[in-house]
DNA sequence: CATGAATGAGATTTCATTCAT
DNA sequence: AATGAATGAAATCTCATTCAT
């Protein structure tokens, strides 16, 4: 975090070292359980359990439970961001960068499903007046943001921010969405064998509407 | 016991309509209080408090805080249910029928959002290790096969089950994620006003994807 | 219990004979649970539910648990102070009086198990700073004193009240303890087997104890 | 995690020695109030309050208060076990050593009376349908094996084992037993006094059981 | 008399947080 | 920095008791 020791050549002290490994253990640690039992059902010791550290640890590197979710959750959704970000200028009409774009969504949640069903789960404290001071929104907004700035990248100029805000929550709540439902009704293989002609026919639909 | 009271025709005494109406409050009061804070933040003492009965008397109705839950989610599951479900012969064709049974999931939801956010947190408890027999899931389920029946009235006879569920999961993860995002980012007229185009486009390519 | 109704010749209203049986049937249903779950672990509730009657129902006709309790333990000492009680002037020498004394505690504790084991319960209340007023503990008392009137008619006279005492604590003592045990460690049928021989040496030894 | 301190020779650091103590202090205050107020009436806060620590530290230490009267009651049968087994070869004929057990359970109940009513009050939660797995009658199980075994150093060879095991129940349940009533009707100093003739008819009468 | 719905005091139990080492 | 024993506030749950019908 703090870049360079004062003693030392070495970027670390052997103490922070130690400490970023512990930090790390325990957002391991947290992702497993938040997402094995629930964020509400996991508590502090499950935790410092889980990541083999005594519970006294968990306040050296975390204020509170709350403060240790927003750092995990902050973590996805970047991840989450760069992925969707395309990282150079992309050819393509619309129908080709919206294709993009979802499977990009589709790919990440396939292969991090701990972070899905995190940040599906952080949807819950926002809305619920639990979320005082908006932390855990944040990132989220971001998430919609990019979402955004990318589709500018290929969306007719001059549109109503509340339309692209509209598109964007359409292909964020769908594919969050479909894999909520899916997880229940379909067996992995079924979700990836099933996703191809309903994206089709998403992308379809949301071209269309763009086309107007 | 008590089959047929003596001075009504009603078959229930003074006592049953009065334990009646305590179930009531209580299924009253825990929605509000689930959908503002939490079904995890909720604690019974919140859930008497409003219901304005003694924290004992919970207990007279029900096991716990998951069976309440329970009961308010398959309440709402059934109405949801009802309301996607045609009373008749519809006519029309894959198009319309479609656009209806997309408008009932947004009219549902915008005349009951408690109902809505209730069923948004219940998904949550499934896939976490914490509904051990099923049985919140149970009525998530009943809601996909409800939406697969109604979909068979107008789908080609002959359709894979598999790419059926994966339809209804569609339609459902859609309408369900949409309202999701769409709560952070868009007031509730927002949400009104950026629904239509989006319905249109998803449900026009929706038609198209059965048409095939 | 009061013997004869003002307003007709039965000796008893139909209420007040219902009013008996339902008191009977809560005292058999009380002595009952005790027995199967221990006085403590027994609450009103398991006990109108076996009596099958309603809950309000038992306070019409006892204080609390503990004047229900009572009201069982006397009954069941004062159906073995008359069991233990000569009814006539049997003939006989100190071991065949000791021995039938011997025989009948055994014969009603094999006969009424369940009393056995009430009173043994009971006899836990005693001594725990639980029995404020000393009620549970005057019938053990009551008991006891019955015991050694029997046993005067058979000693010789001018023996120490001290001494008397605690011969009718050794043979009391004997048989609850030796049942107690015997409860872990026997089947039914090896207690009876087991315990002839033990009662012949016991009685033996407190015939010539007495002798002395 | 810690083998041995590396500032002194004791295996335990100083937080174990801390819970050590702790858990002692639960298990004293436990055995007071238990044989005060009874196994039933008393509750986790008021043996907490007696320990002196804190309503919570009391789950550190034990799952519940039944694993608590299952340490106390093991660790007084353990008392008692070694109480009543010989240490070394005793000479005596059977009337000397059957005096001998019968004076290490006297001496044993007048010097730890709290142990003596917490061991009788633990024999109740037996065949009252409390004891399901059965880990509180083991204990008083190996009570009366010890008893057998003892005896068995001065038994005639080849007794048949229930008439041994009668044996053992009427030894302990004597004491037991004679103890529970004398507790009601007679003085500390009166059961002394009057304990001696009892015993010495007792024994007399066992020896002449195992004489035939 | 009988009933059982309602009640709240109190018991059990969990868990975030502190703190001495 | 790491630890885990101790803590008590708060949650869950039980049950004796009341009371309107």
């Amino acid at each position: 975090m703090n870049g360079v020791d004062k003693n030392t050549l070495w970027p670390m002290g052997r103490a922070q070292r130690r400490a970023g490994k512990t930090r790390m253990k325990l957002l391991d640690a947290a992702l497993a359980v938040f997402t094995e039992i629930g964020v509400d059902a996991a508590s502090i010791e499950k935790i410092t359990e889980r990541a083999d550290v005594g519970k006294g640890t968990f306040y050296r590197h975390f204020a509170d439970k709350r403060s240790l979710l927003q750092a995990l959750i902050e973590e996805a959704i970047e991840k989450l961001n760069v992925r969707i970000t395309d990282d150079a200028e992309t050819p393509g009409g619309f129908e080709t960068r919206l294709e993009r774009l979802f499977d990009e969504h589709v790919n990440f949640f396939l292969q991090y499903p701990r972070q899905y069903i995190l940040l599906f789960q952080g949807r819950m404290f926002i809305k619920l007046g639990r979320d005082l001071t908006g932390e855990i929104e944040a990132p989220y907004l971001r998430y919609l943001e990019t979402l955004e700035r990318q589709m500018a990248t290929f969306l007719p100029d001059g549109m109503q921010p509340t339309k692209i805000r509209g598109l964007s929550c359409a292909i964020a709540g769908f594919v969050f969405g479909f894999f909520s439902f899916a997880m229940i009704g379909l067996t992995k293989e079924e979700i990836e064998e099933s996703l191809r002609p309903v994206r089709k026919a998403f992308v379809d639909s949301m071209a269309k509407f763009l086309a107007r």
